[in-house]
DNA sequence: TATAACTTGTTATAATATAACACTTTTATG
DNA sequence: CATAAAAGTGTTATATTATAACAAGTTATA
């Protein structure tokens, strides 16, 4: 199995920057318009930017809300397997790094006995905060 | 806990319809397309419906594909525990009803102690028919 | 019948993401 | 080193997905 590398370019460096800063999951046009200092001025070198930085599992996609998180998890070598808690009021997110959980979802079968190398997992509730 | 109604309005059957016949996940701008000849014509009209089908438990939202899918399990009462197969190369969408599956993830507790009434899960890799 | 709750129709616009192409920089290889 | 291949960048335009806002019609129900 190749390991792929991890160095980053410039453009990459950049916007990783941001999302790590951003206090929680950051949208795309909030990263362009942060990035515009560094010279930064078209969607194309975001996306790119953040396609690659997922690949390289520096940062993950929530799906739900279009929106990017750095990578919380320091054994999150590739962005396969990833459990996310979102909360509904207040939108924050937090990855769940739980051995039981990602082993019982890294060899669940499924009724053909099938197992999945890739999977992404989305809870959502109200968090801790905000329900006191 | 209060059961909602699952009485369908006139725009949610047209647009329920065509989700049902679509061969896997759907795309709203598709829909839209296809219920032109209902007389609909505008999105809200599309996305109105969509949103409420999801709230009673009649398709779900396949997230990283932005589509839709009309549920295929019988106990899916809600949208709220969702759990998805999702093939790489063709893109077939089936929906996972595993008792043992659905089991763990209700009864997950993060190391908070937290339990979550709701999450969707997405598996992904190759289909049977894809490999062979 | 009044009135609230829900549903629809419509226009416009916001938000998210990619195509395409020219060019530059880095890396690999003989 | 030379040079070719691969990776990264800049740029413009456009595609795709989704919602705001408001007016009007329909249904439930008390
Ligand atoms: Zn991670
Ligand atoms: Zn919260
Ligand atoms: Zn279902
Ligand atoms: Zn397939």
């Amino acid at each position: 199995m190749k390991i792929k590398s991890q160095k980053l370019s410039k453009n990459e460096k950049v916007v990783l920057e941001v999302v790590k800063k951003s206090n929680g999951p950051i949208k795309a046009y909030t990263i362009l318009s942060d990035v515009k200092k560094n010279g930064l001025k078209a969607p194309p070198q975001v996306y790119r930017a953040l396609d690659k930085l997922i690949k390289k599992g520096k940062i993950h996609r929530i799906e739900s809300k279009n929106a990017y998180l750095d990578c919380q998890n320091s054994k999150c070598k590739t962005s396969s397997r990833t459990a996310f808690s979102i909360c509904q009021k207040c939108e924050k997110v937090t990855e769940i790094i739980n051995t039981k959980l990602s082993k019982f979802l890294s060899n669940f079968k499924d009724d053909a006995g099938k197992e999945y190398q890739k999977y992404n997992l989305e809870f959502y509730g109200i968090c801790k905060k905000c329900k006191s």
